[in-house]
DNA sequence: AAGTATGTCATAGTGATGGTTACACACAAA
DNA sequence: TTTGTGTGTAACCATCACTATGACATACTT
């Protein structure tokens, strides 16, 4: 499956508002800093806005920013804002009902699926945008709010 | 990011082997039961073998069978053996080097999506193909092995 | 020897993805 | 109020992985 690079990249978006400190960033600037393209990134603030993970400001020295301290945006709060499929596809085409397999594959696999994609949920839910920030901080050696 | 169709479909395919009890069962049948193509489940088949979880009999009367115990088939072996793409894609162009978050974005993230990716495989491990079909059998109210 | 089944190649259609251009709209600053 | 700036969205396109399908050489059973 071609799997998408939202997630990354949005969760890049946000630890670039993270660090700015409040300062309202362009798309075009995180759009710079994530090596891509302005619409792009504008696409992601779109789903990451409606999420309630940020907000932006029109006009001159508007961007966008964080809606919420950076402590309270959890790494699953991006993955459910951005990313759209499910986990584990399933068979594109049903499978025979009348089989005594192919008519219960899915309600037997789907207890399992569930646990995995709750375990891995789980993991996202324990880390936040603050503590990504702190990391690329740490890593970069300079210290939080860094000003451009 | 989701995974492709041949988790669920090797899954499938495994779990009717398990059903069959040791018969082999043709590609075509096992095609029909998923409701693909014999081709696609030989393509499995063939990702299958090379890890050491089927063996394929040819001939008249040939088709496939499990090369170990189902109980010895986990759910995360199936995994491995059909999915090739990493759970979580990174940005399609590297972010830029030289941007402070840019330049440690990646490493910042990459724990904790290890441990997201860990904790999925954890749950995954714990599910045998032999778990599988006792629970399709249970549902489709028959019991293994199943005389076709 | 005849029939059967696998394994692999080549081809094609499909759908999601990300890149890009264009433009209407909203806001800030002068 | 006017000008410049930045967002939001639509449209289009190339790319890529995925699945489906047809063809066929090979190997094995009967």
């Amino acid at each position: 499956m071609p799997t998408s690079t939202r997630f990354a990249v949005a969760a890049h978006a946000l630890t670039a508002l993270a660090v700015s400190g409040g300062k309202p960033l362009r798309s075009e600037d995180l759009a710079f800093s994530a090596n891509t393209g302005a619409v792009v990134i504008r696409g992601l603030l779109s789903r990451l806005s409606e999420a309630g993970l940020t907000r932006s400001q029109l006009g001159a020295g508007g961007g966008a920013m964080l809606a919420r301290p950076a402590e309270e945006i959890r790494l699953l709060d991006v993955y459910n804002a951005v990313e759209d499929t499910e986990l584990f596809s399933l068979h594109r085409t049903p499978p025979c009902k009348g089989c005594a397999v192919g008519g219960n594959i899915l309600d037997a696999l789907q207890p399992t699926l569930d646990r995995a994609r709750q375990a891995m949920e789980a993991e996202l839910a324990k880390t936040t945008i603050a503590d990504i920030a702190a990391d690329v901080a740490k890593l970069g050696k300079f210290s939080i709010p860094l000003v451009w």
